[in-house]
DNA sequence: AAAATGTTGACTAGAATACTCGACTTTTCA
DNA sequence: TGAAAAGTCGAGTATTCTAGTCAACATTTT
């Protein structure tokens, strides 16, 4: 059930831009705080630019900045776009729906349809704004409260 | 997000061996009704057997048998023990922690801890017999509902 | 003895992941 | 005006993971 590294990548990266909002930052910045190289991030900055989220200026002091507003980037979005649908199995995905033949009967997709739908419970609520003020989804709605950690 | 083809097929061939609790089974018919072939049934049987989910019998009319009662099979250790841990992201595993640099201050730990959280909480409450009296709950409701089973 | 099973270990083709690299374009500024 | 500092783009690549296959063997039943 793991997230990809470009994913992991492009957050980290959008929560340097959120904390910097309004300025131009360059990839050797970006690179520097989020311990990713600097040829990788071209890809993924890049790729976040076309859907959107950033602007880029070129030539000395160029770089990329934040072109929407931190409570309008929505982290499930992020991530569907980044590495595709949240859905743990093609059955239960609702972005990218995948037929199977066990469908009819099937005893597992229930499970799995639970399991997409929490977890994009989660990263729908939760905007880019909310992460950089250290805002998950646990304060959202008292009955998100059996989620809790009690460490 | 995804989960393996190796759990999916293991929750497959343990709901069939449920059905029939108390009968054995051969490879060849569990790949009949998991749609799964006789040689990657193979690996996957053995393992859950290893694990001491089965029990096999060998020869003519052998097959593999539940070794465990379905209400004592957990939907959340299967998946564990055939592709590692829940959690999204190494930093936030419990089975299988993994530390990064960014960890002191960083603002997508909270999000993992919580998508594994969740994740576990459902995988971790749903045994082998709830699935096969399709006991999951089913309606996405418009608030969290959904996680408040039933019974 | 023959047939029907499970057991074991090795192997493999293909896809995905996680990058790197080089050549190019644009912009700034001395 | 030219050199340097950026982003842009397309291609390439090494490694790991996935999703199996396969052949030889061991055991049990009939």
């Amino acid at each position: 059930m793991k997230v990809s590294s470009k994913g992991e990548y492009a957050l980290r990266a959008l929560l340097v831009l959120g904390e910097l909002h309004g300025k131009v930052v360059s990839i050797q910045e970006i690179s520097d705080k989020t311990l990713v190289t600097v040829s990788y991030l071209e890809q993924i900055l890049l790729k976040l630019k076309k859907l959107g989220y950033l602007e880029s200026k070129r030539g000395t002091n160029g770089g990329y900045i934040l072109k929407r507003e931190t409570r309008d980037i929505n982290i499930g979005e992020v991530i569907r776009v980044l590495e595709g649908p949240l859905s743990p199995m093609g059955c239960a995905s609702i972005t990218k729906y995948e037929p199977c033949q066990l469908e009819p009967s099937c005893q597992l997709k229930p499970l799995w349809s639970l399991v997409r739908d929490t977890i994009a419970y989660v990263l729908d609520q939760t905007t880019l704004e909310d992460l950089l003020e250290n805002r998950i989804a646990l304060n959202k709605g008292d009955d998100f409260l059996a989620f809790k950690r009690t460490n």
